[in-house]
DNA sequence: TATAGTAGGTACCTAGAGGAAAGCGACTAT
DNA sequence: ATAGTCGCTTTCCTCTAGGTACCTACTATA
């Protein structure tokens, strides 16, 4: 798979899925869930409320739903505590730490080129006679 | 930004976007733009109909679209012969193809990882009472 | 008494993404 | 005369992610 700079010539073979990545973007950048791994990385271990109040616009069904696809996926660990009130913790797992240097690498190229990305979506908007 | 090993503390600052890496994902890992971006790459140069057959499941509508998308963020530049019938090429731009090893460390996580995320959904199904 | 906090679950609703299918304009090949 | 090519565009339809609002049980606090 990883036989040469990255580009494998296996989309030739698979008419079905043209890009290898596919399956891991599914699941790492699916929606929210870059900003909640970043945020349990960031901070460690969490508490719900904790994770919805420094994400801050998620809601807390949605929170729900990508804790647990997260947690499946073994992203991310889960820790219940049966008290009153009950106390949950999330804290991301060693597979989820392992893509810390593919989001250093991503935030890399974002500090390098969003704003050629700007200056390109300007130089369309400008020249393109809608 | 890449001041340490990749996770930075901006998350912290900023309690509306928790990831630094938004930006970029949506730029580039939205539906479809990867196995665009991803075909262009490996196969050079290529027309509408040919992008289309490679990709093989996307409708023209779509294809269109995101073609268009990745045309105004600059990673997608498109050549238009006016002959009859009429020609289009389309091409990774410079900005696209710097995404090249990004995509490589991507594809090599997903090479080393993908089981481990398949054996955490098997253990999560079997064991959970769902 | 009543309110807040905790970690969600559930029902309902809407906006938007994406698929299916047809058309179009200008020409060529059969 | 008919069908086909190319690069879309348009219309219609469906599906679902996500938002809003309300609910739980239990306790501590005012």
């Amino acid at each position: 798979m990883a036989d040469n700079a990255g580009w494998t010539a296996a989309a030739a073979t698979d008419p079905q899925l043209a890009c290898p990545t596919s399956g891991v973007v599914d699941i790492v950048f699916s929606r929210w869930t870059t900003p909640i791994l970043w945020t349990l990385n960031t901070h460690g271990r969490l508490r719900f409320v904790e994770l919805e109040r420094l994400i801050g616009t998620i809601t807390p069904k949605v929170l729900t739903q990508r804790l647990r696809q997260l947690e499946r996926d073994g992203m991310v660990v889960r820790t219940y505590h049966p008290e009153v009130p009950p106390r949950v913790e999330y804290e991301i797992s060693e597979l989820g730490r392992s893509l810390a240097p593919l989001f250093a690498h991503l935030a890399e190229w974002a500090a390098a080129n969003l704003d050629k990305v700007e200056q390109a979506r300007h130089d369309y908007d400008t020249d393109t006679p809608r």
